[in-house]
DNA sequence: GTCTATATGGGGATAGAC
DNA sequence: GTCTATCCCCATATAGAC
C-alpha cells in the first residue's frame, strides 16, 4: 500500500519536528506518534525500535545534505584551479547548506535538529551523527588546511571545532541572543544569520596565532602583555 | 550537624559531574546518590526536589564565576581609562575564567557542566540558567558595543551568539575535534584551547562586516563577488 | 538525619484482534 | 497495516521506622 508510506513520512517529519525542539530523549513515542496522528504501534511496526527511527531521521536528511555540501566545496576547488581555495568559499559550502535547508523546502525542524545533535547528551546519538558526519568532516578539514598554510594542523582542527559550535549554537538555541538582545535580533531572518556567522568563522579561521605564553593576561588586575599590540597581522 | 553539611556537598559534587557527563534529564537521583555514597531519599530531604537540586548546583558556581569575569572585566576597563577596552581582554574576561575553573581547584566537572547547560532542551534548565546569564551577558554585550564602535548594535548581539556557541561546543563536546583528528587535539590542554579560542573568537568578532547582498555565491557552480576581495578591513 | 519500602506515573516495546 | 490492551522497567517523590 502507499498508505505505508504516507504514515512512515509523517512519523519522520513529527519525530524530526520533536527532536529539533525538545532533543531525543525528550521526545516520547507517544508524543511522536500523537503528534504525527498515528497509533503509537506504528513506529515499532515501521522502524522496530526508537534508535533506528533516529537513524532513520538523519539518513534522509544528512545524505542529500552533504551532497550538497560536497557540490558546493567541489566548486570552489576548481574554481581556485590547482591552489588553495577561498576560505569564505570554503565555509559556506559548509554552513550554507544547513542554514537555508528549512527555508525552501518547508522543513522548518531540519536546522535546529542538526544543532540540536553536535551536543545531544545521549552516547547513541552522539554515535550515529558522527559515522554521519565524519566523511564530510575529513574533506572539509583538508580544505581548510589547504585554505590556511600557515596555521598548524591541529590548530586548524581546533578552529574547525570552535566554527563547528558557532554554527550549532546559531541552529539550536538562537532564542539566547534573541532574548539577550530583548528582540533586536531576529533569528528567523535566515540570510542575514547566515551572512554574519560566515563573517565571525572567516574571521576567526584567519585569526593571528597565539604566542603560547607560559602565564595569560587573564587574571584580574594584570594585563595582555601582547594585547593591542600583538594584532594587525594575518595570514596572506 | 556537621554530617548534614557533608551530605549535601557529596551531593552537590556528584551532581555536577553527573550533569557535566551525561545532562540533566539522563543524569538519574539513583545515579547521583549513588555515586555520592549517600542514600536516595537523602536528596529529597536535602534539596527537596530534582530541579532544586539544579539550582543548587548552578548558584554555586556561577556566582563566584560571574564575579571572576566582572573583575577581569573592570580591571581592563580601568586599563582602558574612559576609551574603550581592548578586545581581546574583553574576551578573555569572559572565556578564560571558565575554561581554567576545573584546572585550579579540582573541579573537572565545571567547564563540562557549564557548556552542556548552553544547549540542554529541558525548559527548566533553560529558565534557570539564562537567570544567572543575564547580568553578566548584559554587562558583557555593552563593553563588547564600546569595543566593536564600527558595528552596528544587532550584529554585536548576534557575534555575541557566535562566541557563546563557540565557548559552549568547546567546552561540553571536545571529543568531536579529538576524534576527527585521530588525536592530534588534545582537549585536556586547557591552555592550548583557551589560547585558540581567544585568538579564534577575537578575530571572528572584528571580522569585517558582510556586505547585503540579496543573493549570495553560496550555490555549488557560483562565486563569491568580493570573496578575496574585501578583505583586509579591520575595525580600528 | 538517615534508612527501607512504596506510591504513582511515564517510558519503550509487544501480543494479538481486526 | 492498523488498532487496543498490556507487560515490564525505571523515574521522581514520599511515608514512616529507626
Amino acid at each position: 500500500m502507499e498508505r505505508a508510506e504516507a504514515t512512515k513520512e509523517r512519523i519522520l517529519d513529527a519525530a524530526e519536528r520533536l527532536f529539533a525542539e525538545r532533543g531525543f530523549d525528550r521526545s516520547s513515542l507517544r508524543a511522536i506518534t500523537s503528534e504525527a496522528g498515528v497509533n503509537l504501534a506504528a513506529v515499532n511496526y515501521h522502524f522496530g525500535t526508537k534508535d533506528e527511527l533516529m537513524h532513520a531521521v538523519f539518513a534522509r536528511r544528512l545524505a542529500p545534505l552533504n551532497l550538497q555540501r560536497l557540490a558546493m566545496l567541489d566548486a570552489c576547488e576548481a574554481k581556485a584551479g590547482g591552489g588553495p581555495p577561498a576560505l569564505e568559499e570554503v565555509v559556506s559550502a559548509f554552513v550554507a547548506p544547513i542554514m537555508l535547508a528549512g527555508r525552501a523546502a518547508g522543513l522548518p525542524g531540519l536546522p535546529g535538529l542538526m544543532g540540536r545533535m553536535y551536543s545531544d547528551p545521549n552516547p547513541r546519538v552522539q554515535a550515529i551523527f558522527f559515522d554521519e558526519l565524519r566523511e564530510t568532516a575529513r574533506r572539509f578539514s583538508a580544505a581548510l588546511q589547504r585554505a590556511l598554510p600557515v596555521v598548524p594542523l591541529a590548530e586548524v582542527y581546533r578552529r574547525m571545532g570552535f566554527s563547528i559550535g558557532a554554527m550549532a549554537h546559531t541552529l539550536a538555541a538562537s532564542w539566547i541572543v534573541q532574548k539577550l538582545s530583548a528582540g533586536l535580533c531576529d533569528p528567523s531572518d535566515h540570510e542575514a544569520t547566515l551572512r554574519g556567522l560566515i563573517a565571525f568563522i572567516t574571521g576567526g579561521l584567519k585569526a593571528p596565532l597565539a604566542a603560547a605564553h607560559a602565564e595569560r593576561a587573564c587574571r584580574p588586575g594584570r594585563t595582555a602583555p601582547g594585547g593591542r599590540a600583538s594584532r594587525r597581522r594575518e595570514t596572506p
